[in-house]
DNA sequence: AATTGACCTGGAAA
DNA sequence: ATTTCCAGGTCAA
């Protein structure tokens, strides 16, 4: 534990701490890997081409050019660990993306056609963050997903700093969402039927053993993905898309492929036609998806799934996109802290 | 075991 | 101005 550093309060003091490390602009697409529904935490900036965020208990801001990667750090819970590490291990830039394209374009014509998008990553996010952000998201748009997960931060999160009157929080721990009184404040603040699913998962997991048990369904350490998802399907409010988003961002089963409306459409009109039948998606058609998708792209299927995903939300209609930038671009509200 | 409807909310479309 | 529809689903009858 350290003291909170205060925030910089000129674009000079940012630009004179920004570091940079290597990174290949046909690897990554920050707007669209940050924007693209995995993380709800990033707001793009008013120059247009960098993004602020927090992971990691950190507040960033990155951009990027054809070749590398750049950021500051703005304030942080952390002893200085080697940042630049840590931002490459949420990106994942020890895997190619190229390589990868290679063999999904082999196996499968249409992702000729998916080409023109930008460089889609899988983030490698933090698994609490992870399993409460998703749990925000069913039956919801990404836009209220945001404000509630910001909510949950704000409400429940360690403050780490402010810049230009805005203030950044850190994630809340599971013991700070097991609180007793967390279901009816959040109700309160709009989450729905959603803060009974919370607080009960909070609960659960504490009794579980906590961040450890959620750890110990990590891929390297030992446990097999179907183990990993059945484990998390125990939690109220996650369900077999929710599990499957849980295991391919934050627990490394990148062969996890979450099935929601968009992906399920996707199969219906490419790859599974005879599913044009069902009009909503059953756990059976889910499973039935899942794993024809993963046979036919391999063991880092939810990658290809991400790519396809963010061509969807992007074709699907224009007008979603000028709408999410206002909204990101507004600023709120009247929380108020609970103790 | 598979189907079906309820479930919170807020912004857009009807 | 109101009502209906919809959004990265889950749960229980």
């Amino acid at each position: 534990m350290t003291s909170t550093s205060e925030g910089y309060k000129s674009c000079e003091n940012i630009s004179k701490k920004e570091k940079s490390i290597f990174c290949d602009i046909k690897e990554l697409d920050l707007r669209i890997t940050l924007k693209g529904g995995q993380s709800f935490r990033w707001i793009e900036c008013n120059d247009g081409k960098s993004f602020r965020g927090v992971f990691s208990s950190t507040v960033w801001t990155l951009m990027q050019n054809d070749d590398k990667l750049i950021y500051t750090i703005h304030g942080s819970l952390k002893e200085d660990v080697g940042f630049s590490k840590i931002l490459s291990d949420y990106f994942r830039l020890n895997l190619s993306l190229k390589e990868n394209l290679r063999t999904w374009a082999s196996v499968d014509s249409h992702f000729e056609s998916y080409n023109k998008l930008g460089a889609v990553r899988i983030l490698n996010q933090d698994v609490v963050e992870n399993l409460f952000s998703f749990i925000c998201s069913s039956n919801n748009n990404i836009i209220r997903i945001s404000g509630m997960v910001e909510k949950l931060c704000k409400i429940f999160g360690t403050r780490i700093c402010a810049i230009e009157d805005q203030e950044y929080y850190d994630f809340p721990t599971i013991e700070a969402l097991s609180k007793p009184n967390v279901e009816f404040n959040l109700r309160k603040e709009g989450f729905g039927y959603r803060a009974g699913y919370i607080s009960k998962s909070a609960q659960k997991l504490l009794s579980l053993g906590g961040k450890k048990w959620l750890l110990q369904l990590k891929k390297e350490n030992g446990t097999t993905y179907e183990s990993a998802k059945e484990s998390l399907m125990s939690l109220p409010g996650v369900g077999p898309k929710v599990a499957d988003c849980i295991c391919l961002m934050s627990l490394g089963h990148l062969e996890a492929i979450p099935v929601d409306t968009h992906i399920f459409q996707v199969a219906c009109t490419n790859y599974i036609p005879h599913l044009s039948k069902q009009s909503n998606v059953t756990p059976k058609i889910n499973q039935e998806v899942s794993s024809y998708l993963r046979r036919l792209w391999g063991p880092l299927a939810g990658w290809a799934q991400a790519i396809v995903f963010c061509m969807k939300i992007n074709s699907s209609n224009s007008q979603n996109r000028k709408r999410s930038i206002q909204q990101g671009r507004k600023k709120s509200t009247k929380i108020t802290k609970v103790k």
